[in-house]
DNA sequence: ATGCCGGGCGAAGCCCGA
């Protein structure tokens, strides 16, 4: 089962891109974020067309997610525990696969929490211990899990290409990684580094200043497996193409697979 | 020091992203 993850800045801008990218790189899972828009203006349709079911937590202008999957969708959870006036669509969760596979799933909006003098920062560090807390209570099943999305976190000074330059910016705060941190040693593994220790392996590129034809990139997006999940990961890797064309995200999806035992 | 680019909204120019 091959699941991908995807910040794709809006659906409806990007909907030429991430049907090409469907037909192309055939995700079973996609996990969508920053589709921008209420779950009446998904372009459901086109992308059942293509043999996907769709989950949506749509939002106005701002976040938004989504799942895509080539089996049923189940359990859908629209909204991140912890805070019941949160009203930005952030998070979504659900249980896909079939008989031989099932997974739990959730598409990740994590706040970018910029500038850190604002109540943007407190924002993100506060929903990172809802996500933590919500994470604590997902590993009791001991069940197979994959948390994709758009962190806006770089775990490391290698997952930024100018560390110095971002030593005070939210993606990399001491705060910020001390709660990804926390994450991580709940027993979680990052599929990209699994395969990849101390590669470089950006996941977004700023439109501006040339940061894509320069590699000024980012490693932001992750998918993050719990151990029943990672004992069946097989590869993860970064797909830059969808990055290389016209109109694109600033981000490019990443993926893992995972195989049942024995197949 | 700030904008650079690009999307949404809405019909110009501002807000937001990372």
């Amino acid at each position: 089962m091959k699941i991908a993850t995807w910040n794709v800045n809006s659906i409806r801008a990007r909907l030429p891109r991430v049907l090409e990218w469907l037909e192309a790189a055939r995700p079973d899972v996609a996990l969508l974020q920053e589709i921008k828009t209420v779950d009446e203006g998904f372009p459901r349709l086109e992308i059942e067309e293509l043999g996907y079911n769709v989950a949506v937590a749509g939002q106005k202008t701002y976040n938004g997610v989504a799942i895509l999957s080539r089996f049923p969708i189940e359990d859908v959870t629209a909204a991140l525990p912890g805070d019941a006036g949160d009203g930005q669509a952030r998070y979504l969760e659900a249980v896909t696969g079939s008989d031989g596979l099932l997974i739990r799933v959730a598409s990740i909006y994590l706040p970018n929490g910029n500038p850190v003098d604002s109540e943007k920062f407190p924002y993100k560090l506060r929903w990172m211990e809802r996500l933590c807390d919500h994470v604590r209570g997902l590993l009791n099943f001991e069940e197979a899990f994959v948390l994709g999305g758009d962190y806006n976190v770089a775990p490391d000074d290698q997952d930024i290409y100018d560390p110095e330059r971002f030593a005070d910016d939210a993606l990399c705060r001491p705060e910020t990684r001390e709660r990804f941190r926390t994450l991580m040693f709940l027993g979680l593994t990052d599929a990209y580094r699994a395969f990849h220790p101390g590669e470089i392996g950006y996941t977004y590129w700023d439109y501006q200043g040339g940061a894509w034809q320069k590699d000024f990139g980012l490693r932001i997006d992750h998918l993050l497996l719990s151990p029943q999940a990672a004992d069946l990961l097989t590869a993860s890797e970064i797909d830059r193409e969808p990055r290389k064309k016209e109109k694109p995200s600033d981000h490019t999806p990443i993926w893992c697979e995972l195989k049942k035992r024995g197949s």
